[in-house]
DNA sequence: TTATTTGTTGATTGACGAGTCAATTAGTCA
DNA sequence: TGACTAATTGACTCGTCAATCAACAAATAA
């Protein structure tokens, strides 16, 4: 078999550990390769320029989470368990990591330069969003679900955020209940407007 | 009077402005400085070098911010008042604005590298806080507000962040509403809890 | 007037990094 | 074995950019 498709991934994951550890995407692609054990020359080869080993590393991180969220609603029975199902599997450990953070971080900043990053957070945004309102709408009632899934998506994402700043203060757990708490209040604000 | 003050104002809008433009930190002192109107030279002279530039307007944006808090908690007349007060200073113009969030989304990574960089937004979110918490003991309990603190804060920046990524789908106005109804949520299920 | 400080710049440099390319090695198969 | 392809690299080019410096202008003081 080829070793392409390995030389890829430890490229791409050479990519996420070495943003991860200078907390930017000024990180040379010498440096990449060497971590990955390869030759600058090669990371060219098999990716053409820098942004395009980005963007695999993006979808490399976006996959990774969306295979979590998947395997979280097949498992769920009802409509809390899908919901906690997406939030628990945003504060993962393959998720919430430093590292991982750090090139979420990153990609963002990406997005307002690369129109393609952009693409790719707005359609992952946009999974999230639809899984959480058919999850929500028997909790919330549709008419509420996609707003209350916009503050839920927006809270999880700003405890990213926090815990990118200060990754002391706030561990997964935390954050993970924090989001689940809002989402009690959302169920109990529903329930009471009837 | 000595120009130096006007200069180094000139220079970190000028900063501002760059960021915003670009989305990133790559930007030359050069361009900076030409967008200011003076040499890259003279950008050194005043601030030593890149990064105390970036501080600068790090330190600007901040104290712009922190200065429409103040006046909507001056203005302030119940609890909630002070509370939407801190919420609405948020996504007021002034700061809720393309370039000002490109800049604020772009001294978040800078956090990650920049010791200094770091300490800035930790005091910010400390301040904005202890704001909260203050104005949301008699709306929530005192137990219950460092919680709530920390979700309203969370929430904010998550929507940031949402507008950063996609400024079309979501207008300040909208993403106020959003965190006033977090607000109304988390007041409604503390009076629910007694 | 002359001397001194303040403000300002153009020219320069040293380092670094993306991307290219010609050449080498390892692997395959007839 | 020999012919061919895939995988891989070291060395190089070209551009960029942060930072420095020597010099000059303009204001201010003596």
């Amino acid at each position: 078999m080829s070793v392409e498709p390995k030389r890829r991934a430890q490229l791409v994951e050479a990519t996420i550990h070495e943003i991860g550890e200078t907390g930017s995407l000024n990180v040379t692609v010498s440096k990449i390769a060497k971590r990955a054990g390869v030759s600058s020359a090669l990371a060219f080869h098999y990716f053409g320029d820098k942004e395009q080993l980005f963007l695999a590393s993006m979808r490399y991180i976006l996959a990774v989470y969306g295979a979590e969220v998947r395997g979280a609603l097949r498992a769920a029975q009802t409509p809390k368990d899908r919901v906690t199902g997406i939030i628990r599997s945003s504060f993962s450990p393959a998720n919430f990591r430093q590292d991982v953070i750090a090139a979420w971080l990153n990609f963002y900043v990406l997005a307002l330069t690369s129109p393609e990053a952009g693409r790719l957070l707005r359609v992952y945004h946009r999974r999230l969003h639809s899984n959480l309102v058919y999850a929500l709408r028997q909790l919330v009632g549709d008419d509420a679900a996609p707003d209350v899934a916009k503050r839920i998506s927006g809270l999880i994402d700003g405890l990213y955020l926090h815990y990118a700043l200060n990754p002391s203060d706030s561990d997964s757990e935390h954050a993970e209940a924090r989001v689940l708490t809002s989402l009690e209040n959302e169920i109990a604000a529903h329930a009471n407007a009837h």
